[in-house]
DNA sequence: TTGTGTTTTATTGCCTCC
DNA sequence: GGAGGCAATAAAACACAA
């Protein structure tokens, strides 16, 4: 049983003693009404406010509550002091102003607990929404990726027949124009195929590297992994110091046998 | 009126602090 | 070891639909 400081009153004691006796013994009717009999005669005899308020469950009124509350603003602990001058202006036991005070404390973490769910879930829906949106923009973006492979695939077909046809063009030649002409991607048999494509700057090896590198990155897969730096650098130390720096320079282009291992 | 769900008041047992 | 806090729970009081 819960131990009682000095200050708490008789009537708090006599609360006590009832509930525990009308708890233990509720299926004895005889027992209960003798009880009843001496909650009513100690009633009589005590007939103060205090007695009859800890004799039955009361609740507190408006103004109490009110009081009460206010003091919760302030400070939600209580101190001995506090509690004993709030009972005395109240009219309450101190340990009915401390009982309070522990319920309200208790009722305080329960909506404090449901405010940060709320808050929690607000921020899902947020982060959800977000992830989908990305989600649908890799899609969209990876669709465009495999439509310019399979079209480079083509001209690289397109390519490949021309060069069977067509007759050797010499050096004097432009080198670039021919190059973007007939030699892209043919590794096997060319040794230079780094090519710069007149359009864009960029030669044809190049931007199918770039496709390739892009979808990895852009490939999210099933979790939160928006971004994969690690497959990045793999595929960028295949380089050597001498490949990367040249593998976009016109005079002097890398060989990248690696490139088409299956070719 | 009554059954049922919710709120408020109070108890109990355990734990921590001094 | 006493005092007080907290979680879990009981039980009275209250609200409200049927």
């Amino acid at each position: 049983m819960k131990r009682f400081s000095s200050s708490d009153s008789f009537a708090a004691l006599v609360s006590i003693t009832s509930s525990k006796e009308e708890e233990t013994h509720k299926p004895s009717q005889g027992y209960a009404r003798e009880f009843q009999a001496m909650l009513d005669s100690l009633e009589e005899e005590d007939n103060t406010e205090e007695a009859t308020h800890t004799l039955k469950k009361r609740r507190l009124t408006l103004d109490q509550v009110k009081a009460l509350e206010k003091n919760f603003e302030v400070e939600n602990k209580l101190e001995p002091e506090r509690k004993q001058k709030l009972a005395e202006e109240l009219g309450l036991q101190p340990r009915q102003v401390a009982i309070w005070f522990q319920n309200r404390r208790a009722r305080w973490k329960t909506k404090q607990l449901e405010r940060e769910y709320v808050a929690l879930k607000a921020n899902y829906e947020a982060l959800k929404l977000n992830y989908d949106s990305l989600e649908r923009q890799n899609e969209s973006l990876t669709l465009q990726v495999k439509e310019l492979k399979a079209k480079l695939r083509e001209e690289n077909a397109d390519s490949s027949h021309s060069v069977k046809e067509e007759p050797p063009v010499s050096e004097s030649e432009n080198n670039i124009s021919v190059h973007s002409q007939s030699h892209e991607f043919s590794d096997n048999n060319n040794s230079n195929p780094i090519i710069k494509d007149q359009s864009n700057g960029l030669s044809s090896h190049a931007l199918m590297n770039w496709i390739q590198l892009s979808e990895s990155r852009t490939i999210l897969g099933n979790g939160f992994q928006v971004y994969q730096p690690h497959v990045k650098l793999e595929e960028q130390n295949v380089f050597s110091t001498v490949e990367s720096c040249n593998f976009f320079s016109v005079d002097q282009a890398p060989i990248l046998h690696w490139y088409y291992p299956e070719q």
